[in-house]
DNA sequence: GTTTTATTTTGACAGTGTCAAGTTGCCTTG
DNA sequence: CAAGGCAACTTGACACTGTCAAAATAAAAC
């Protein structure tokens, strides 16, 4: 009964139609000038179509933003869980894999981590869903890490899981801001941070 | 001849009124809804009398901005200079200092260090030229205290720089776009960020 | 006092997000 | 199979926004 492959009415599934579409606007030419009415006009509907799939701008940009938050867990997870490597690199992997994530989509981390959404409270609930354990899985990798030597484990785990987010999010927004022009250096950046956080060979007495 | 209390035209230094005035109006309701035209009216002209002071909106977007940087790096320095603290002291100050303007004066912070201005290389001249001390003072620190031992001497010091400021930068951003809701924790944040940079105490074998 | 120049205003244009009301077309129910 | 209901979509309108061109005004220079 149903066709499910192209189901809906006139349009034939426009909700995600209209998500992929922004999407690749907003990876085209940035988040800000993302426009409702250019969008429909790409779509090929007319400039109020959108409204009875998303309530406003935002909970599209909030849907764009859900989909970003799953391709990370996806991604973050497969590191985590590699049994290949060594903890130690796992971490270093992590790091490395956060920021260039960021570079490689400047508008879709800002509509992610920016002030957009979670600034007013604006974000869906479904979003929280997927942006939330995100967050904590995060904690647990730091808490594993902090357990097996690789970081300092004097430190309160949620801290440290605080701290080392900020110092990634911090390259991230720098880089993706304009603020370091060149990302020539992102790699030795890397190495840096990882150097910081990370406990040293086994002369090292920091994490005892 | 020139009166210079209550210097120009018309309105008497329209150009510093206007520049307040949106000072005030960005710390009041976010910068995303400063508008020139409510600006103006504010001040009590038309909607296009900014314009022959400022170029753009982006322009006195630039010069709030400029005043911030002017406002910030004296604090900066204030701290680096006291003689009164041990080094270490000093770093830990600063570190702490900077989030705390950040979180002071969030919608100040993210038009100095957010995208707005520096992503699409909008920043006037003027603005880079007291922006850009601003890096270059936090290096000289930097080194000094890689000098002292107080920061570890094995990273270059540009790098650790970019790390340090990258860790500072994350966690105010995190705090001021919303990403973690509560800022009661803030300083325990801070206090890990200061552990995780400083060289431990004299058992401490990190640093040579 | 006249001219020049800096400052401000009015009018207009092309955008934007979003609401209210009307129109279309599909699906289900009688 | 016809009738109704309802979801999807369109048209029109409103209040905004930044910014330009041309006109008006006031101060300064001569």
């Amino acid at each position: 009964m149903k066709p499910a492959i192209k189901s809906s009415y006139h349009h034939g599934d426009l909700r995600e139609t209209l998500l992929t579409q922004a999407s690749e606007m907003i990876r085209e030419s940035g988040i800000e000038s993302l426009s409702l009415r250019r969008l429909a006009e790409r779509v090929g509907v007319s400039r109020t179509a959108p409204y009875h799939h998303f309530k406003d701008k935002n909970e599209l940009l909030c849907g764009i933003a859900e989909h970003g938050f799953r391709h990370w867990l996806e991604k973050a997870d497969e590191i985590y869980a590699d049994e290949t490597l060594e903890q130690r690199e796992r971490f270093r992997r992590l790091i490395f894999s956060y920021v260039n994530y960021a570079v490689d989509n400047p508008e879709l981390y800002d509509l992610m981590f920016g002030r957009t959404i979670w600034r007013s409270n604006a974000s869906t609930q479904s979003l929280r869903d997927v942006a939330y354990p995100s967050f904590t899985h995060q904690v647990d990798m730091i808490r594993t890490w902090q357990e097996k030597g690789v970081m300092p484990a004097g430190e309160s785990t949620l801290r440290l899981s605080q701290v080392t987010w900020a110092t990634m999010h911090g390259m991230a927004r720098l880089m993706i801001d304009g603020i370091y022009a060149d990302t020539s250096h992102l790699k030795e950046m890397c190495e840096c941070a990882v150097n910081v956080f990370i406990c040293g060979a086994d002369d090292d007495q920091n994490c005892q």
